[in-house]
DNA sequence: GGATAAAAGTGCGTGCACGCAAGTTTGCGT
DNA sequence: ACGCAAACTTGCGTGCACGCACTTTTATCC
């Protein structure tokens, strides 16, 4: 053992994880995210509840994993794909908000519920962290000097910026003081938005400067 | 009712919230952080347990919070103190250094007790995401246009970066492919290392760039 | 191909976070 | 000064996260 378990024992963990992710977000969707206990969840699974635990650490967790489900790798893999000569903030943005755009209409239910309930908010919010690590890796190379620390710092930002800007989404239409309500735009808009403030840093540190 | 309550409400559960870090650091001084019960810190404190859990929503929290003390809103002050003509970049990255570096002699052990423990480094680390709002506020005025949502990613980004320099200050000298263990240096140049990427998105937003 | 080590699954026990519905204190209006 | 409403505290009950020790499964090496 090295690096890589290729094998069969990989298949399996992907495949109880997706199950326990289907299985709670079904039973999410059935009676409500409220009255779905851990051990209901564990036995639509077929496992026992403490893998479950060993799998997810919270019972939101573990739904909303079903609506992202592998997004943070797919969005490192977009910004790997993008070719060396654009910038680095562009191909960044890009990435980002062609993963977050609507995915299509089976997740629409789905997404319905996650944004509906509060505790759910919050652990759909907290998704985005996980991509500091896949995005960091993506960037690295694409940096004037490769400097890991540079990349995770980057990396960090713009993942507190997908933050910000999923909160400000979920928000429903805070009142301004001068009266007006604002929607709140379409998430792709918002995100854009809140990645804008960064491009500069992205771009300055990237190898080469986009103009 | 309005917006503030200067009475002795807010005087008590400002009493009741430091008699509460107190107790959780001076019991895991004393015992070590694991060998600590919440029932404890609360009998020490004063008051229920389940009052003890209106104030702190983990253990750790109490703990940490005792070292932290009220950080963030030192840093948004000493932010806004900076003089109009300093560039923002540097008004942030002085204050949060000035803010995270030695307080002298009596918070040394309790540093040592928090850095030590694997469960209380993670608590310590995410107490730099307090620093967001206040933080955004104090940036706020000091941006071009005066945006809530820039400063909002920015602020989210300074913070994520705090983190970022405050996890590998705690890394315990991870070793590099090359053989060679970088002894992670001292806190104040790490953190102005994992700020320098972020300046020029906080110099690009600010009202007069500073030359 | 069987022995052996690593890794995943499982059962159990403990401590904890938190909702809920009282009881108690504080502050304000008249 | 009195009373009312809002804020804070408390006890209780429930579900859950997670450490630990143990069993079962998978991968590797002779």
């Amino acid at each position: 053992m090295t690096t890589r378990c290729t094998g069969l024992r990989e298949q399996k963990k992907q495949a109880t994880r997706e199950a326990l992710r289907e299985a709670a977000l079904r039973l999410a969707l059935a009676r409500g995210p409220e009255d779905v206990r851990v051990d209901d969840i564990a036995e639509a699974a077929g496992v026992s509840p403490r893998t479950y635990n060993n799998y997810f650490s919270s019972r939101e967790q573990a739904i909303v994993a079903a609506v992202t489900a592998d997004r943070e790798a797919r969005v490192a893999a977009a910004v790997a794909a993008r070719p060396a000569g654009v910038g680095l903030a562009e191909a960044v943005v890009e990435a980002i908000v062609a993963e977050y755009t609507d995915p299509g209409e089976p997740a629409r239910a789905a997404l319905l519920l996650v944004t509906t309930h509060p505790t759910l908010r919050e652990a759909f919010v907290d998704t985005a962290t996980e991509l500091e690590n896949p995005l960091a890796d993506a960037i690295t190379p694409r940096l004037a000097d490769t400097d890991e620390h540079t990349a995770r710092v980057l990396a960090a930002s713009v993942a507190a910026a997908v933050r910000v800007a999923l909160r400000r989404w979920l928000r429903p239409a805070a009142p301004s003081p001068s009266g007006l309500v604002v929607p709140s735009g379409s998430l792709p808009d918002l995100l854009r938005a809140a990645l804008a403030p960064l491009e500069p840093a992205l771009d300055a540190a990237a190898a080469r400067p986009h103009r």
